[in-house]
DNA sequence: AAAAATACCGCAAACGTTTCCGAAAACGGT
DNA sequence: ACCGTTTTCGGAAACGTTTGCGGTATTTTT
């Protein structure tokens, strides 16, 4: 019969039911319940990692001195301290950052969220937030949200809940709600708008300089004499689209050029679109002979429409666009376009973030905007078409 | 005089020295020291997080009960469940991931070593990894190594430090030594090489195609015409560059073409050098009538270069890059290209570390090579240069 | 009616740190 | 010898979970 675990004899127990599968006895005299077999406390745990403990027990000390030695704490005798570092040297210590983020609850772990890894924009506004993350001691997290709202909003949640310390992101295309990135959704993580922000929510933001990037591009065509300058803009609603514009104009309207309806097209960025442009400009009695195409990659598909229909570029129709990027350089003819230091934009925003962990609640959000520089290539020479070398 | 905090007594407080700053005093009945102003345990939590806890407060229940209602567990009463699960909504219960992890030692997260994350290859192999991963409820945790073999260690060791669940490396151009990702630096954490693997540790590896992949781009340049077809190789100690080789070689050989050796150069991928290597081959009293570079950048070097030296493509020259980027299409002509699929190479590796945590001991480490397919665009077609439109 | 089984829930020990507080010993000045 | 001081260290609670095992009430079976 079963021995009781507790007087160790078999007299007065009985079986009583089963629980999760193993059969539970009862020893009357002890008034215990018990099981027949335990399981081991700890069953040989696998790939031992070596603790404080473990250095605390070889050297006969408590965990909290060790703790403290490790930490540099002034509390510590020289010996002890020399002791302890070379014992956790030996052993190959390495401290659990698990535990130290439950205990200080910091992860020294920032989130980004941004559309898509894989435009070469953002990738590398990730990597400028890398560098200055990781030389300030942060480790980065990164999610993308394929343009797609409940991507981005979940990609928040998850990060939030891994408790980053903060939130760097540049919203979806999609995204209009921003209910999402507010104090009370993030609990109070730090959030840092790049690129693509929102006014609705009021933190650090980083963008760029959208207006005067436009003003400049604008200001080069006029000043290689085009007269007709068309503007491939987008969707009305973004404020990137509306900043641009605004530039554009402006520039128009200081060298008191008219600002022609027909010369301007809102699209949403697609290549077909872009292309129905240009042929409804093409098939006007008087042609534009410029265009400036907010969106880079709309600023292609004109070039290869163009090549396609036989117009010369820059001579008929000069060609600018807006961001930098390696293509730009390669293509031939060279685009003009706007550099607009994607990795500043991450550093900067890195860096409000790590200013923000600082100061913390007398942190004043504020707007870091970061200028581009115009990048002429021959696209845009019209005057000069031809004579430079190609720049690569 | 200091009343003793145990006794509440005056009588028999003497004055003890300080510590941190602050008096000291002892109680001689007692037998107590203390001081004079404690600090409140728990000084106003700054933004409380709800916690199990708090939740079972409200209910009168124990914390291990709530928690076995959230995690759905058997032994819980369904009236108990559902008012566990009605008070967690209402007060936003978050599980801490931090003490989950701390608890489980499985974090959910894996690590991603890459040497740039600016580079269209590895950005787009980012992206399938995360994408495999976040299906999977795993997070993704990016580090860079800028082709530096020391922020490769460093990367590694920060990344295990994090207790990441797994490590996903492409190592650094530098990296000779693999120690960093051998099961003993590693703790054990699962490791699966893509792209640039190395022989010396038995891990998991995905790796593309080179051999096929040259050889399929050598043999359409023969079938294209092409007799005299050059190599522009990458440094013989990288494994690539040797496979990638040895393709084009038994492609020529499948077809009786001789390896001619004034043919074949080995650069270090860099544009200078690339050019340099033209304009040998073009000094040649038999210069080729195709190139193969096996850097899909040093392809746009030798096409802008010889535009420069007035040499058509491909009618005089075909050229061939190797990776498949967004570039290959856009430029003038159209580059032939082996697209290498770095999303699905992303992909598979982070497959390759599911099934390894699923299998766990009986993971047996395999090589998973991902083909690549032969894009045929203007700068190959000798024979039909010009008929075909361009492939955008 | 006693014994056995079931259902449900609580206690407490972990996970690995950090840190508040107090103890003990050593020291120094009357 | 006494008292105040300093130095050095240990105990234990806490961070928020999970989970093995035990207790109790209730139901079912002999």
């Amino acid at each position: 019969m079963m021995k009781c675990s507790k007087c160790n004899s078999p007299d007065g127990v009985q079986r009583a039911g089963f629980i999760r599968g193993r059969q539970r006895y009862f020893c009357k005299l002890c008034d215990y319940h018990f099981i027949d077999q335990k399981l081991p406390r700890t069953p040989e745990r696998r790939s031992h990692q070596t603790t404080i403990s473990d250095v605390a027990k070889v050297l006969g000390v408590a965990p909290s001195t060790v703790s403290r030695a490790l930490n540099g704490h002034a509390d510590i005798n020289t010996n002890t301290r020399q002791a302890i570092l070379e014992v956790a040297r030996q052993l190959d210590y390495q401290p659990n950052l698990l535990a130290q983020s439950l205990k200080s609850s910091a992860t020294h772990t920032i989130g980004v969220v941004i559309p898509d890894i894989e435009r070469p924009f953002f990738a590398t506004c990730v990597s400028g937030i890398q560098q200055v993350a990781s030389e300030a001691g942060y480790r980065v997290m990164i999610c993308q949200s394929k343009e797609s709202y409940e991507m981005e909003v979940s990609n928040v949640q998850a990060l939030i809940a891994s408790r980053v310390d903060g939130l760097l992101i540049c919203h979806s295309r999609e995204t209009e709600n921003f209910d999402h990135v507010r104090p009370a959704a993030t609990r109070g993580v730090p959030v840092v708008h790049f690129d693509r922000v929102c006014d609705e929510v009021e933190t650090a933001k980083v963008i760029l300089d959208d207006w005067n990037g436009a003003y400049n591009v604008t200001e080069h065509l006029i000043e290689q004499g085009a007269r007709r300058i068309a503007i491939l803009a987008g969707p009305e609603s973004l404020l990137i689209s509306r900043n641009r514009l605004a530039g554009y104009l402006s520039a128009l309207t200081k060298h008191r050029l008219p600002a022609l309806p027909e010369l301007r097209t809102h699209i949403n960025f697609r290549p077909e679109s872009a292309v129905a442009a240009l042929d409804r400009w093409l098939a006007l009695p008087e042609p534009p002979d410029a265009i400036f195409a907010i969106n880079y990659t709309n600023a292609f598909d004109l070039l290869v429409a163009l090549k396609e229909r036989q117009v010369r570029v820059p001579e008929e129709i000069a060609v600018v666009g807006f961001g930098d990027e390696f293509m730009a350089a390669m293509i031939e003819p060279g685009l003009t376009t706007v550099n607009l230091h994607p990795h500043r934009i991450g550093q900067q925003a890195a860096r409000l973030f790590l200013e923000q962990v600082e100061q913390k609640e007398r942190f004043q959000p504020r707007t870091f905007v970061v200028s581009g520089d115009l990048i002429i290539r021959k696209s845009s020479l019209k005057g000069l078409g031809g004579v430079f070398s190609l720049d690569i």
